[in-house]
DNA sequence: GGGGGATGGAGATAGGTTTCTGCAAGGTGA
DNA sequence: TCACCTTGCAGAAACCTATCTCCATCCCCC
């Protein structure tokens, strides 16, 4: 009854659609708040029977707490945000689009398995965007070194993980493919398909995946005693793809297999190819990283290494989430995940025995 | 010196981060909590010194005001939900992927440049998640009839908008491609390249576009008197869709031209031709919806439609925010779109003199 | 029969912001 | 000189929940 008064003379004019607060479930109950909030959220000492009655009558007035009164009494919004550092003004860059999406819809996934969602905030966005989200941590995709959003996140204290290797951004933990790895596995199995002379497509960035990947195939040459050959170019511009393949196939050294760095690599190399009278695989090998599946209907199949970026989004969020709860405060920060590499015709000398088959052991031969 | 005195007093153990609230900056300002509230939001009536001042301060403490505070204050959280109605377990169908991902990102783009920020969350998630944050409006893509996720967020009041045609679903808004006057497009597109019997590659489930189109077709058959050539299968089942097509070309009553409503029917259309021996486009003529540019390049290159996700997703959420503000309360709550033809040599009897050009008038013959 | 633990639930406070109301000082016109 | 308006700012309510503290029983057992 007090509480009834009290909820009618606290609203004079009854501003928005009438929603049921708990303080009239507690009325129309005839209990306290306490024991309505108790009831609810399964806490408290209370009687099944109270419980039950209590969530009947929460049921029938429809009754849902708010977001926002529950966030800022307990410190949890239930939101992690998924940032990704941009290049110009989208959101996302699209040379890695089909790598993102399929990251973003693994994360979402998982984030949602243990209760939270996910909130897309490119780390360009105006300030206020930022701070107008409660966040309780932040995914942030390939941060770059002294990234100001990742410090300004570290400072209020929300935990960060990141996808790819930090520079010198603070962060809980992160999640990378081991690159190295990766290429020096695509140099032996283009080796062993008789590859005499490798070529790189790579990119001028200074990104870690560029790097790593850069520096092992330059150490791969120096062990097997082969000159490198590589074209690079500016990777956010699609354009300069297509004229970096026909520079590399253009060259007096001509490479007689490539592996290219980025997704449009596949077809841009097999279009200068075409130019340039090659068969592929015949006389010449072909392997580029990418996410999509049309390089399995191309003409050849082009074999393909795939970051598996679904993977990555689960993890990060899992270890987000892990670090958000304070679980597992022990367990390694870092995570180095493999790679899948999609053995397809581009790559076989000899036509293949099973139609898809990943390499089990790289080094065999 | 009173609120010092009682913000000391009201923080015996000091919980988390120190973070600096409002209370903190007057403070440290010497002004009141309402002074600095109206120093930072342009509030109120302050001489521009005290402004500078109080913002001077505040920049100095690193205050950030608290979103949830605010959120729960004002109503409003900033946020705007991005909803997609699902099939399976996870969170987007794979069949619209392509579609999907460029209308998140534009959409992601529209909400930020309004300052709102966008979270995902799938129609089918646990309805705790949905509770849990505070949405000032929702995106739903392609709302199923009776949707009681948008029935939910009707009754508590929330704004809710949807990309395609809704079904009995109360929302404010729609917007939707002109699905029927695309296919007619495709239809006397084909029949102006020679196209003497045209099949049509569909789906068997109920949504809006799917009917739209398939009824066009129908009708379109009707008016030039030509008996309907089509094949039905479930859009969830990629393999269903192979064998769709496979069965398509099969018939005794073979059609030489067919236009496939989903993404990857361009792929499989091209590999049933390639079993039965039909040369595209001599023997067959082909178009497909897709966002994929992978058919640009396929062999032949394929003609395709595009539904222009980036256009819908920009326009859905202007609408919403604009639902959300209470603007333009008297405009149009539907907007239909235009789609794009992108015409390739798989539709052209004879090459085509310019490399991509959409017809610009469909009916000039 | 009374101390003490377990049970069931109420009261009050905190969390940080926005904003309505109101107050004091100073200026202005009659 | 006084009423009145404007300026500059302070106080306090309200937003809604979760939770800490505490009180009243009731029962058990010495």
């Amino acid at each position: 009854m007090t509480a009834a008064g009290n909820h009618q003379a606290s609203r004079p004019s009854g501003r928005r659609l009438e929603r049921a607060g708990i303080r009239d479930v507690a009325a129309a109950a005839g209990v306290s708040i306490t024991t309505v909030s108790d009831a609810l959220n399964g806490k408290g000492r209370l009687p099944e029977a109270t419980r039950r009655h209590v969530r009947e009558v929460a049921d029938r007035l429809g009754y849902r707490p708010s977001a926002a009164a529950r966030t800022l009494r307990t410190g949890r919004s239930g939101l992690i945000g998924l940032t990704v550092t941009t290049y110009g003004e989208e959101p996302f860059t699209f040379t890695e689009f089909a790598y993102f999406a399929e990251m973003a819809r693994a994360a979402t996934s998982a984030a949602l398995a243990r209760g939270y969602a996910l909130v897309i905030l490119p780390a360009s966005s105006r300030h206020d965007v930022w701070s107008n989200v409660a966040l309780d941590g932040t995914v942030v995709i390939d941060p770059s070194d002294h990234d100001p959003v990742v410090a300004e996140l570290a400072r209020q204290g929300v935990p960060v993980v990141s996808d790819g290797r930090p520079g010198n951004c603070p962060v809980h933990a992160w999640v990378d493919n081991d690159h190295e790895a990766a290429v020096l596995g695509i140099l032996d199995h283009l080796a062993d398909a008789g590859a005499r002379r490798i070529g790189l497509l790579t990119g001028t960035s200074t990104d870690t995946y560029t790097r790593l990947s850069t520096t092992a195939y330059l150490s791969w040459c120096e062990r097997v005693g082969q000159e490198p050959v590589y074209e690079s170019y500016p990777a956010h511009d699609p354009c300069a793809g297509a004229v970096a393949a026909d520079r590399l196939l253009a060259r007096p050294d001509r490479p007689d297999a490539v592996y290219g760095l980025f997704d449009p690599n596949g077809t841009d190399l097999l279009a200068a190819a075409r130019r340039y009278g090659l068969r592929v695989p015949e006389d010449l090998l072909l392997v580029c990283c990418s996410e999509s599946d049309v390089y399995a209907t191309t003409e050849p199949p082009i074999t393909t290494l795939s970051l598996k970026p679904g993977r990555i989004g689960t993890a990060v969020v899992q270890l987000l989430i892990d670090a958000i709860e304070g679980v597992g405060g022990t367990q390694p920060v870092q995570q180095v995940m493999p790679t899948d590499l999609i053995v397809r015709t581009s790559s076989q000398r000899r036509p293949p025995r099973t139609k898809v088959s990943p390499p089990r052991s790289p080094g065999a031969g």
